[in-house]
DNA sequence: GCGACAG
DNA sequence: ATCTTGTCGC
């Protein structure tokens, strides 16, 4: 599937609702499912909360209330199953295993927000926990957070601010890697995208469980992910994002683990996005 | 009562 | 992610 220009999603959730005839009221879900996938169902509710599309509020039924006569018959093309459909091939392109030359440079990326704004901000280290080098920058955000399709949102501020950083060997992300529904979560297409080595790195699982012994996530029979214990924190996740394996991202994280929580790396980035975004 | 979802 | 003060604890 061809992904030159990104998907207008706002205006495909106007079309849908200029659809509810006039008098009549519909529910998050069956917008959502319009849309092409009922996780949306809290992103419509958000974009309706938007000053853009604060007119179609009163065609909502509120939640205590029975949705059988909502209207349903919506005509859409249904952009989140391409965007699905899309995540599934690219997932195929994601290669799972070490294929990196050395892991002196690691970078870490993150991005803030504030309402339509994004802030990144970039930061590379060396094995000593030294920052070479950093940037940050900011740039509109035109995609919703979707669980699911982080990607969609994320990454234009993360290509964004990665080319503006001397090279690094890996970069971490925050977001899970192959940890994802469709095996292409936001650290995957990263990687995939700027053609670099990737680490994902979550607070919390999207997909998966951990097994009862041993740290390792599994989803659909496979092993997608590592949790990660530091004494006195909660615990995190890492995954495959490109080119890199298992083993590897856990070994690298663990390497770049400061006294904190997130890996350095992560944390600066995380640190330098929120500065940068809130001086504005 | 079910489900509860990266950032 | 973001909205938000003080407060408890190392």
């Amino acid at each position: 599937m061809l992904m030159d220009s990104p998907i207008k999603i706002y205006e495909h959730l106007l079309h849908v609702l200029e659809q509810i005839p006039r008098g009549k009221v519909s529910t998050y879900i069956k917008i959502a499912e319009a849309l092409g996938d009922p996780v949306a169902a809290k992103a419509v509710k958000d974009a309706l909360e938007r000053e853009r599309f604060a007119e179609f509020k009163t065609k909502i039924l509120e939640s205590a209330q029975r949705s059988s006569d909502a209207f349903t018959d919506f005509v859409s093309d249904r952009p989140l199953e391409l965007l699905a459909s899309y995540q599934m091939e690219q997932a195929e392109q994601v290669i799972r295993d070490d294929d990196f030359n050395g892991s002196d440079r690691i970078a870490g990326v993150d991005v803030s927000y504030q309402g339509d704004v994004a802030a990144s901000a970039c930061v590379v280290m060396d094995s000593d926990l030294e920052v070479i080098d950093s940037a940050s920058t900011v740039i509109p955000v035109s995609f919703p957070y979707i669980p699911g399709y982080l990607m969609f949102r994320e990454t234009p501020a993360i290509e964004a601010i990665a080319e503006h950083v001397s090279g690094f060997d890996l970069l971490m992300v925050n977001g899970h890697g192959i940890a994802h529904p469709r095996g292409c979560g936001l650290a995957s297409y990263v990687g995939l995208k700027l053609e670099q080595p990737t680490i994902g790195v979550a607070r919390t699982l999207l997909v998966g469980e951990k097994e009862e012994m041993g740290h390792s996530v599994k989803y659909n029979g496979e092993v997608v992910a590592a949790e990660i214990n530091r004494p006195g924190h909660p615990p995190f996740y890492v995954s495959t994002g490109h080119r890199i394996s298992l083993t590897s991202c856990v070994e690298i994280v663990e390497r770049m683990e400061g006294r904190r929580q997130l890996p350095e790396p992560l944390r600066l980035a995380h640190l330098e996005a929120r500065r940068l975004m809130r001086e504005l």
